[in-house]
DNA sequence: CTGAAAGCGCTTACAG
DNA sequence: CTGAAAGCGCTTACAG
């Protein structure tokens, strides 16, 4: 705003406020003399609109909100790489609202739904407890509102999403232990209210159950999605009557902690015990050793869920809600090996 | 907004649109069978005030913005935990804005300067080329903005700002490696345009001048901040002519690249090579070996910055600008060791 | 304590 | 092509 308004450019272009308006948003609709003479007007004031004023006025933002659980995940680093990137080409800001603890309350919700200074939202956070909680917050505002990465609960069915197929991909990465002669594979994932890691647990099983091999108590553990948390998930694996040869996380962040603990309790990976990742962030190539792991098209995803994003805002509840699924690809590096070996 | 205004809710409860406006705003102001009333009239309409009205009529926001070099870096987790105690505490949201390449263009300042969306700005980010921009963009708006973690330039030294002593902390780390008996001693800096990193080099290399140790040409890299930078710039190092014994890297994430090339080398961490970090992120204590770095207090920056803005914002530009030093600490682990035993 | 009215800075039919 | 005017949804002196 630069605290000059428009009435101000208008008395010195001696126009009239609609006209210095029409300079700035329709060009096309005044003379050329005119436009010259409001821009002139206006690097001599200095003048730059109040977007306040004018999201209100037209009531829209221009601005989409992504909601993610943390800054500071890598993860999401190339999944914002591509939303920016397909919000320049769309002409959206993007701004970023972080959810510290995996999960919005349902205030947090509402008030993001309510306060429509966003023209949609991007999920990329955990929401299971709260789907209701949204599509009833939601049902007035009918804020556009997309998913991305997460798996959908049913409340949230109504939603477009964009993701890989976890239980797909977990089945398939646990299956790659199994391939390499592993039957006593135990996994580590994330809190019951974490979604896509239940989808991952989901994969795990069917693949277990498909082998015929047996998935003991204790054997599939809370890591909290932190380091901190695998830590202690695989100390406890390791302590288990029944050890296994085989560790699959839910996620990287996960597989570096465990990684590090099984070293730690002077044991060897792959040889002694083999671990599989989730997520391929950019660490995971950079362990010791290098982990074997799920990696999603983050960058695609971005891109795909800004994209559907717009087609809601434009097209209303038009817009098809189907979940879009992406490819994801087993990257094979050296954290597992034939236990028999 | 919920598509029903202020006047719904004053029709539905019999009172005038300013009464609704003061039974949510001063209640105190208004008799509890009005204010009683009035509840329920929104409370039947599902009624909640259009943000960008009452942000537009206000002339502020009660919105901070956070902007930070990239989403995904793990240093900024603890930041954002203490900017968001302490904005919460302030009665703030934040939101975050990324600048995909550690440094905003001229265009970018100037639209976030002006758009006076938000409140106040907190940089995270590098914006030494800048500075300029960012002093003469906000000459006008004059919108507060503190600076964290990062250095100022002379240009931005007007800006109140929170951070470490980062010449004092290299120093720190480099003359522990020199108390180690370790005399070539190589570094990996960011790009030129990183001011912090800056910081990190002088320091690197007022510890050696005091130690009369020299500094080689072809000892100092840069590793552009990133992993594969870092292992670019390792391999350079091992490759030099007169090989360095100890690496210290401008932050952790190139540590993470640099251990990890060394190591692909077939040299060990520290036998061979002894590495030092900077940051003291998640990751650094789940390296093989875990890292020895600087850790800095990130949390109780991001509170100190948060409520330094507050006091800009309410105060205005009376609050000092004077630069806050938090302190840092050296982190001894094990990636560190005497280049002669 | 409450209401009528002004006004925040824009945009956009509506006339001309 | 341009201007006068209405109005977006609020808040807040100003009266009473």
């Amino acid at each position: 705003m630069s605290d000059v308004s428009i009435k101000e450019v208008a008395r010195i272009a001696d126009v009239s406020i609609a006209t210095v308006s029409r300079s700035i948003n329709n060009p096309e609709q005044v003379t050329e003399k005119t436009r010259l003479k409001v821009q002139d007007a206006i690097r001599q004031t200095g003048y730059s609109p109040n977007t306040l004023a004018q999201s209100f006025r037209r009531g829209r933002t221009n601005i989409v909100m992504v909601v993610l659980p943390s800054v500071g995940d890598p993860f999401f680093t190339a999944v914002m790489r591509g939303i920016r990137s397909a919000a320049k080409n769309k002409g959206y800001s993007v701004v970023i609202e972080e959810t510290q603890f995996n999960t919005l309350t349902a205030d947090e919700i509402g008030a993001m739904l309510v306060s429509n200074q966003t023209d949609g939202i991007i999920l990329l956070a955990s929401v299971s407890p709260f789907g209701t909680e949204i599509s009833s917050a939601n049902s007035k505002r009918r804020l556009p509102i997309v998913i991305g990465c997460e798996t959908v609960s049913r409340e949230l069915a109504d939603f477009p999403s964009v993701h890989i197929d976890n239980i797909a991909a977990a089945k398939e990465a646990v299956n790659y232990l199994i391939s390499q002669d592993h039957e006593r594979i135990a996994m580590i994932c994330g809190q019951e209210s974490s979604l896509l890691t239940k989808d991952r647990e989901l994969g795990y099983r069917t693949a277990m159950k498909q082998a015929k091999l047996p998935v003991e108590d204790g054997w599939v553990v809370d890591g909290d999605l932190t380091i901190a948390g695998a830590r202690k998930a695989t100390r406890n694996l390791l302590n288990h009557s029944n050890r296994p040869t085989a560790i699959f996380c839910a996620n990287d962040e996960m597989a570096i902690g465990c990684l590090h603990e099984v070293k730690s309790a002077g044991l060897g990976v792959p040889d002694d015990i083999s671990v599989v990742g989730f997520d391929d962030i950019r660490y995971a190539e950079v362990t010791d050793p290098p982990l074997t792991t799920i990696s999603q098209p983050a960058e695609e995803i971005g891109e795909r869920v800004m994209y559907r994003l717009c087609r809601r805002i434009d097209a209303g509840n038009g817009e098809s809600s189907s979940p879009e699924i992406v490819p994801h690809k087993l990257v094979i590096r050296q954290s597992v090996t034939n236990p028999a070996s």
